[in-house]
DNA sequence: TTTACTTCTTAACATAGATCAAGTGTCGAA
DNA sequence: TTCGACACTTGATCTATGTTAAGAAGTAAA
C-alpha cells in the first residue's frame, strides 16, 4: 500500500468515525471492502442504461451526474468533489439500469465498494447502518432544501447561496455545469453575475 | 390497550418488518417506545420558531408542512397520509428551532417518538437503524427525483405524475395545497386542469 | 336561513427566465 | 502557430407561470 492511498483511505475512516464507533479490527475490515479506483476527466464513471455497481467515496477529484431529456439536453443534479460520495443509488439499490450518467470533470480518484460487498460490509460491522443512517438523513434535509430553494427562490437567490455555500465550486467547476444544477441556463447565469 | 390501538402498532410494526428482522421482544420494546397522540383538523403539530420534539408515524389522517415566506405566503414541501412519518427532520435531529409548520388536514391519529426515546431505542434494538438507514435512502431518492422534476419538467407534467402516482391524495386535499406542494399557484393549477 | 369563509375558476396583464443567434476569449492538440 | 472546441457573454424575442382582481359554488357557523 502506497502512502498516498494510505491517506485516502484515513480519511474514510475519518468520516466513519465522526458519527459511529468504529474499533481497530473494524478499521481493517472496512478498508478491505473498499477498492481504489480512478478515472481520468471527461471518462465515463456510469452510462445511462447500465446498472450502477458501486458506490464511490471520491478521495481526490471533482464529478458530475447528469440526464439526458428527450430532445437530447443534458440536466445536472449533482456535483460532487473531494470526500464525498457519488453514485446513482436507486440503479444501485435495486440492481437496475439507470437513467443517468456520471462524468469526470477532473481526474479522480475513489474508494469504490459493489452492492453485494456493501452488503455483507453491513453483516460485518453493524455499526456502519448508523453512519449511512445519518449520511441519508442529511442528504434527505439538504435535497428537501434544495427543492424548497428551487420551487420557491429566484435563480439570483440560489447563485448567491451557491457562492456562499460552495466557493471552491466555483473554481473548479466551469460555470456551463453550475447553471444545470442551479436549474437555469447558462445565458441566465451570465445575466445574474452581470447584474451583481 | 384499545383495539384500534393495537391495530395501529401492527401497522407500524409491519413497516419495520419490511425491511429488517425484529423478534417478538424487540416487538414490545419497539411499541412502549411509541405513544399515541392525535391532532384535530386545522390544528397545528409543530410551530415555527418552536424545536420537533418528535417524529411522527400517521396511522390515520393527513397533514402537510409548510414554511412561510417574508412575503408572508405558504410553501407546502410535504403532505403526508396514513402510514407515513412526519416531522421537521433538521429541527428534530439537531434540537433546534424549526423554520416550518406542521398542520393538520384531517383528524389525524399518530404515534409519536421523543429524540431521546430514539436515541435510546437504537441502543436497545440496533436493527433500527437498517430501518431507518432503508426509509432515509429511499426518502433522499424520492427528493432527489421530485427536484428534478421540478427543475426540469413543466408543470403540466408534474401534475400529471401526481394524479397517476398519488390519486388518493386528490380525493381529500384541497387543489389550493396540491398546487403549493407541485410549486405553482392554484391559478395555473386551474389552467392546467382545463387544459385537459 | 342567512352569513361568512373556503375552494376553485376565469380573465387581463406582468415578468423571470428560456430560446435563438451571434460574437469574444482561451487553451490544448496538431 | 494555427485551428477548433469549449466557456462565456450579449441582445432580441418568446413563453410559462405569476399577479391582481373578481366572481361562483359549496360548506360551516351563527
Amino acid at each position: 500500500m502506497t502512502e498516498t492511498q494510505k491517506t485516502e483511505d484515513n480519511k474514510l475512516l475519518y468520516y466513519f468515525k465522526k458519527w459511529t464507533v468504529i474499533t481497530p479490527e473494524d478499521e481493517s475490515v472496512i478498508l478491505s471492502a473498499f477498492e481504489p479506483c480512478s478515472i481520468k476527466k471527461k471518462k465515463d464513471l456510469l452510462l445511462s442504461g447500465k446498472t450502477c455497481k458501486y458506490v464511490y467515496f471520491i478521495t481526490r477529484g471533482c464529478l458530475r451526474s447528469f440526464y439526458i431529456d428527450s430532445k437530447g439536453t443534458e440536466h445536472i443534479y449533482q456535483i460532487r468533489m473531494d470526500n464525498s460520495w457519488i453514485s446513482d443509488l436507486e440503479s444501485f439499490f435495486t440492481q437496475t439500469p439507470s437513467k443517468y450518467n456520471i462524468e469526470a470533470l477532473e481526474d479522480t480518484q475513489m474508494l469504490r465498494i459493489s452492492f453485494s460487498r456493501l452488503e455483507q460490509l453491513y453483516e460485518e460491522v453493524p455499526k456502519l447502518e448508523r453512519y449511512f443512517r445519518i449520511l441519508f438523513q442529511k442528504a434527505y434535509i439538504n435535497a428537501l432544501k434544495r427543492l424548497n430553494a428551487n420551487m420557491w427562490e429566484t435563480a439570483m437567490d440560489r447563485y448567491n447561496d451557491m457562492l456562499k455555500e460552495n466557493p471552491m465550486m466555483f473554481k473548479r467547476v466551469p460555470l456551463i455545469y453550475i447553471a444545470s444544477y442551479l436549474g437555469i441556463t447558462p445565458e441566465s447565469l451570465s445575466r445574474i453575475r452581470k447584474r451583481i
